[in-house]
DNA sequence: TTCTGATTGTGATGTTTGTCACACGACATA
DNA sequence: TATGTCGTGTGACAAACATCACAATCAGAA
């Protein structure tokens, strides 16, 4: 059951009555993708923040010349969208797209507010939550000052073990910032 | 005066009657710092939050091997802290020097927690200034990912054109993630 | 002033990484 | 079976960048 894995998920961080939880899932709803289908386009609006119950997504953006940089990965339990355009209601300077088939809750931002307003309990999740985010883009852009490609790998290989068993490399050397052919070469 | 200045910060996001700002006044402690002084040693403990009133800082992290890494620059009207340290209660893992006089207000995680359990709407607009450190965040990370040095230079003076003329080009060379000489050379 | 330290520019050289090209195997489909 | 796509590895070469060394300039302190 779905909603069942969001409940525990908050709980992680704030305790939470039964009607409490029920008033919090009134405000999402589910919807389901195959693998190639986009949760997000690149130039339209972004009606909704995603939690990702099951699957894969990436997060990335593509150049007038139409290559791809993947700026973040989204499995279980996390939460992704464009959040500029989201909360800003800017269009999309970023795509969200199915690595895997992925199911997913959503809420719109009216939702979000509604929500937020209602129970402030949640309001200070998402700031958890967004503290948390805000510490993980700091080591990654420490990462990338700090470190080579062989070393920024070691530390994506550290991290996110269970990723690099899920992504293409060529992918994974879209997030690291190399080309896939040094990537390749990184192993020797 | 200094407190003037918070408030009419706050007041960008959200209104504020007089008797709030009075009990958001009484969480901040203002501090003062000479050119060269830390806020926070690597490895000590974080006790504040702080909000710059006026002056500038760089957090960076320092290696084994005593070089420096500049994570991001702080001037007027910034909060900055080593975040992890801070909300995590951990040692810090970078730290936090005035590259001129410095004036800030300071917040402890103790009083940061009473403000937005006695005022939601500090809860909220502490959410929104995470979002807007979020968005910016990544789209440094982008500028990692899809740009050379002298694309994220040409980037950095378009975003920050107060910048350049206040931070030595060595420390600009650190925050962009490559060599002093090498930016000595992007010019020409 | 004179000295010292901080900051910046620049040449020479080597390493890292990107780009282009091609090959190979896995897999799905007709 | 034949065919095409996708992901990956690898060689050759060029571009980007780091490192080391040294010189020049500037600001502040004695």
């Amino acid at each position: 059951m779905m909603h069942g894995q969001l409940k525990h998920h908050i709980e992680k961080l704030i305790p939470l009555a039964d009607d409490e939880f029920a008033f919090i899932r009134s405000h999402f709803i589910s919807q389901n993708f195959k693998k190639g289908d986009f949760l997000i386009q690149q130039g339209e609006n972004v009606l909704y923040l995603y939690y990702v119950v099951s699957g894969l997504l990436k997060l990335s953006y593509n150049d007038e010349s139409g290559k791809e940089y993947i700026v973040s990965f989204s499995m279980e339990d996390w939460w992704e969208s464009d959040i500029q355009a989201y909360y800003r209601r800017t269009k999309a300077t970023m795509s969200l797209q199915c690595i895997e088939d992925t199911d997913v809750l959503c809420i719109t931002l009216e939702g979000y507010k509604k929500l937020c307003a209602g129970l402030q309990k949640m309001e200070h999740f998402f700031l958890e939550k967004s503290i948390g985010g805000h510490i993980a883009s700091q080591q990654r852009i420490l990462s990338f000052i700090t470190s080579n490609a062989t070393e920024r790998y070691e530390q994506l290989l550290k991290r996110y073990p269970q990723l690099i068993q899920r992504v293409p490399k060529s992918l994974l050397a879209s997030y690291l910032g190399v080309s896939r052919e040094t990537l390749s070469r990184l192993s020797s």
